[in-house]
DNA sequence: TAGCGTGATGGAACCGGTTCCATGAAACCG
DNA sequence: CGGTTTCATGGAACCGGTTCCATCACGCTA
């Protein structure tokens, strides 16, 4: 049974507790023959320290929890992976706490962001209010946030994907092909989670229309919930248009496709008679051929990882921020524009 | 600052730190009133308990360890969406040891299967093998395997889909629908890190086929990587050969969809002139409406957890098994046999 | 050779809770 | 009304490590 402590290994070492954690920690001074006895005596109880103990004379967690909702957007796995490649060679452990719901999301942001509870906080994918940033600013242990961009996140270290920048991307390389008759199809702007990528991606989208001198056209834009048959619906309506477009910029693969089928269900072929853009890489957009921007999602979780432990080191006067800028993944849904 | 301990709130409230615990715990009996200033002095001060302390007087870490490859194997994460619908209702927090390698296999299952770091731990689709599995039965802590089989995962508690069932139920379905020729792509059933689902769907295929009178085939089985590149290369020989199969069952979707792209690439339509069953109901499946049988993910993280809080509570004699049906999913991928 | 610095080691306090045991007061019993 | 049970509470030990401080032996230098 694995019930030894290190009073145990000592007794049996003939040496002191005090000089068997030295031992264990192997930093500051034993006796080569010494340290030798106590290893020996180690390996033949099959000690293993207690990780409770040594976290509370230690005075620190060793723990980084994440808050996240890596269960319902598929990306956030991806992201968690770039948190634990840093994690895993640390020496900290991951602790989930998975949110689909606004009041676990509150629960857990209050609960976790106090000391003797883990040493520092990583909220990934989560909308925060103002009130949510300004109170994690302020909290006594570190916190860094991934993909969100709520104003106050400021406030914060933060790592986010540069929306604006994609949406632009994304806008100009359908410009590039000839297109002057660019959609867009988004989530709405106000949304329950208060999700603000797909406003951000439009706000590049409309710059990047301005800068080629296009007027916004508002029929052009089409609101609604994020899913692929919701895309379809405002998609159809698109299509049907007088003066139709000819490309759309899908603020998500997933409404991305949903335009597709939009497209094939009005008879019409992509990319020839209409070029889509969407926005994510999902796993399917490589399997489809889908145009798209991809967001360098491991590295925003390894470079959150790294940020955090930093912090934990010594906090920085003024939070950190690094933008990570999308780029665009050019395969079948895109064509030049006829006749451009 | 939450540097405040059970001391600072005994104080204030002019009690001893015995009571203060006490209301803490809210079990045993405390006057109504001490109860009230004890919880007020708790709030004045923002009180928050140290976890380490309470863990190591507890002699319980409160906490429970999941292994897994959740991140290259993203139905993962599905599992691990139904092991937090558990913990998070329970007084556990999650750890995740995220494993990508074989080596750093060993390294975590070697380390957590000791009491004084988790108190259960949760094995998520990582094959073992018999020596690992025998260690872990005889771990001082409770250990629940979630998708995987291994021969010797009898002794553990565990919970698995019926692989063989799967197989068995997708070459019914094919037989059903009046095919007689029908081939099978899968992995190679010698896989690093020992894999088996792809060989139990094999068998129950097998064993629809010799129920139906069939005999095993040998050339219309075709084994390779797990990939859907390599599946395609396999299917487009089977397609190639002379009495071609009308119908393929592929161990995943992955592979289905390499089988789908052989036989568009071959100028046979599906299902018209060839069925294609696969295996998962992974995301894609459901947009382009393959035909598949489902694992029951969420219910099987849930069922683990559920099952490992209660060896925690008490081990039971001889562990327990949980076999959970998988279910055809008939999409628009299969069609009965052409003058079956 | 005496004086002092250095390195290895042990004793004890401490981290912040939980819980056993003892105490004293109040309530209940015959 | 005395004796006993019950209940609220405090004191102290304990969980298993880490670390400060003191001690002691040794070797170096003057």
């Amino acid at each position: 049974m694995a019930g030894h402590t290190l009073n145990d290994v000592a007794a049996r070492a003939g040496v002191s507790k005090a000089t068997a954690s030295r031992v264990l920690n192997g930093n500051v001074s034993v006796a080569p023959e010494t340290r030798d006895r106590v290893l020996t005596a180690m390996a033949e109880l099959d000690y293993t320290p207690s990780a409770s103990a040594r976290r509370l004379s230690f005075g620190r967690t060793l723990t980084i929890s994440v808050v996240t909702t890596f269960l319902t957007r598929p990306q956030a796995a991806e992201r968690l992976r770039g948190v634990d490649a840093v994690l895993s060679d640390s020496e900290f452990d991951l602790v989930i706490y998975n949110v689909e719901s606004i009041e676990k999301r509150d629960q857990y942001l209050r609960a976790l962001a106090v000391a003797q509870r883990t040493d520092g906080l990583l909220v990934i994918s989560l909308p925060l209010r103002d009130v949510d940033s300004e109170r994690l600013a302020s909290a006594a242990i570190p916190v860094v946030v991934i993909d969100a961009h709520a104003p106050a996140v400021e406030g914060l270290p933060h790592v986010v994907g540069d929306d604006i920048g994609g949406g632009e991307a994304a806008a100009r390389h359908l410009l590039e092909l000839g297109h002057r008759r660019i959609a867009f199809v988004g989530d709405e702007f106000d949304n329950p989670f208060g999700f603000t990528s797909s406003r951000h991606r439009y706000i590049g989208y409309e710059r990047a229309l301005a800068a080629a001198g296009l007027a916004g056209e508002p029929q052009l834009v089409a609101l609604g919930a994020h899913s692929r048959y919701e895309a379809r619906e405002l998609a159809g309506r698109l299509l049907s248009l007088d003066g139709r477009p000819t490309a759309v910029f899908a603020a998500s693969d997933t409404q991305a496709l949903g335009v597709i089928s939009a497209a094939h269900g009005a008879g019409l072929r992509v990319p020839d008679d209409l070029s889509v853009v969407g926005y994510d890489d999902i796993e399917m957009a490589e399997y489809l051929g889908l145009t798209t921007i991809r967001q360098q999602l491991f590295e925003s979780g390894r470079l959150g990882a790294e940020l955090l432990i930093r912090e934990i080191g010594s906090r920085s006067p003024v939070p950190p921020s690094i933008v990570l800028p999308p780029k665009v993944v050019v395969r079948g849904t895109t064509a030049p524009a006829k006749g451009g």
